[in-house]
RNA sequence: GCCGGGGUGUGGUAGAGGCUAUCCCUGGGGACUGUGGAUCCCUAGACCCGGGUUCGAAUCCCGGCCCCGGCCCCA
């Protein structure tokens, strides 16, 4: 009987896994070039650092379950609470701020669509100890480089959920609806947002204020917004913004503001991004990144540390990372022992000494199914292999071995020492050893 | 949780109630135990699962599973 593969899982072939790898060294190399370091943190966790993060409803939507001695655990759905976790455990007494980032599986238990899975990986970074501008600017710059380094086409949109808080907090609105409407903004609700401000009674004047405030795009729109007096000139969350915007500059980092984000979390506190696909390649799954700043570790039981983070749908800039197919292809080296009848094993022990120097830089097949030359050869040339090195009892005889160009199909007999040096210098190995 | 379209060897397919299920690609072996990609031969390998209708089901019906896409959701 044939196993299926669980529903919304996937099996990654070589070809695939190679991309992936590629994608992953890139994104690994910008974060460690830009100071963060790498963290790793279980796959499963007690089921309450979600629950208590989300919320209770999220247990229908995660894969949770009692192991033998009864504890309620889950596999992670995301990586930013283990983090954090982590960090009140075990990271409370490195130097402020501390960086770093995460690649990791997770899982939620929802239905499978175009880039959407039951098990994806998450790419994130987390800026612990500072939400301040500069904190703000560098995580979003980062991203943004991370995205150019994989030659990315997508749309930065940035905004800051203190400006609308503030926005309703003049407007006499009490915290418990501030975040209800906060939710019902990142929904999109405009409908149903005006009807809780008019149940409410919030002036019309300032509902209008806060429906023009969200329709805010682009770069002119805060000194827009300012100068029809619906930012206060005052206001802590602008002067942060505004800052922010300026650094983003610096970095040369292009971006939409968009005061209509609004991530419909309590915890999220400052600024807030997202990043969306611009190539129009994931259908209804558009976003790729979301982050900002915020606050969370309190509810861990931590300090109230400020956050500022990310995370990337690693499958979703999967399925738009384009690559070159000769990044994908795979050249390698192939030692063609041939045997004669008496199968005499030094030509053997020759072979399988010459792969072992060559594996220490090159991919390096050899047979492994007692082949005869041609097959050999034929299986070389179906993987793509670039050389064959062949040894022989005639090689032997001469201490040589025939090198022979499998995509000219030139080929000629020289020393072994001549052989490794040949093949280094085509495959750009440097550093030579003494 | 809801809606639509699908599921035949490794992959891609033909087949629309009736012979031993078609063809291409693929894997293994051989022609060919010192030179590959061609050709030929041999060989491996499939009707998603369960039930129903029928003399007879890959084909029609029902349920499930899985895939593709959309809604909801997206921590």
């Amino acid at each position: 009987m044939r196993i299926e593969r669980a529903r919304g899982t996937r099996d990654f072939l070589p070809a695939e896994m190679r991309k992936r790898k590629i994608m992953e060294e890139r994104m690994r190399d910008v974060a460690e070039r830009w100071g963060y370091e790498e963290i790793r943190t279980p796959t499963f966790e007690r089921a309450e650092l979600f629950t208590l993060k989300s919320g209770e409803a999220i247990l229908k939507e995660m894969y949770e379950f009692r192991d033998k001695g009864d504890r309620h655990l889950a596999l992670r759905p995301e990586l930013t609470a283990p983090v954090i976790r982590m960090y009140i455990n075990e990271l409370k007494m490195t130097p402020k701020p501390t960086k770093v980032y995460y690649f990791g599986n997770c899982f939620r238990y929802e239905e499978p669509q175009k880039a959407r899975y039951r098990e994806f990986w998450q790419f994130g970074t987390e800026i612990i100890g500072s939400d301040r501008p500069e904190a703000q600017a560098e995580l979003i710059a980062l991203a943004f480089n991370i995205l150019k380094s994989l030659g990315v086409k997508a749309e930065l949109h940035v905004g800051h959920v203190g400006l609308i808080r503030e926005r309703l907090r003049a407007a006499q609105v009490d915290e418990a609806h501030i975040n209800t409407v906060m939710r019902l903004i990142d929904k999109g609700e405009r409908q149903a947002v005006i009807e809780l401000m008019n149940e409410a009674d919030v002036k019309k004047d300032l509902i209008d204020d806060l429906l023009c405030l969200l329709d805010s795009k682009g770069k002119n729109a805060l000194q827009e917004a300012r100068g029809r007096n619906i930012i206060a000139a005052d206001s802590d969350a602008l002067r942060e913004l505004e800052l922010l915007l300026e650094y983003l500059d610096y970095y040369g980092v292009d971006y939409t503001l968009n005061l209509g984000i609004a991530r419909g979390l309590d915890y999220y506190t400052g600024m807030v991004f997202e990043i969306y696909d611009a190539g129009g390649m994931l259908g209804a799954q558009n976003q790729i990144c979301g982050g900002g700043s915020y606050r969370l570790a309190a509810l861990f039981g931590g300090e109230d540390i400020p956050l500022t983070g990310f995370a990337f749908g690693f499958d979703r800039l999967a399925e738009i990372f384009g690559v070159d197919d000769k990044d994908l292809e795979r050249r390698g080296v192939v030692v063609v022992p041939i045997r004669d009848k008496e199968a005499d094993l030094t030509v053997t022990k020759e072979a399988i000494e010459i792969a072992s120097r060559l594996r220490e830089f090159v991919p390096t097949h050899i047979d492994l199914m007692n082949r005869s030359l041609s097959a050999q050869l034929k299986y070389a040339n179906a993987c793509h292999d670039s050389f064959a090195v062949l040894v022989g009892k005639n090689e032997l005889k001469e201490s040589n071995v025939t090198l022979r160009n499998l995509d000219t199909g030139e080929q000629e007999k020289m020393s072994v020492e001549d052989c490794v040096v040949r093949l280094k210098a085509y495959f750009g190995v440097i550093g030579e050893e003494k």
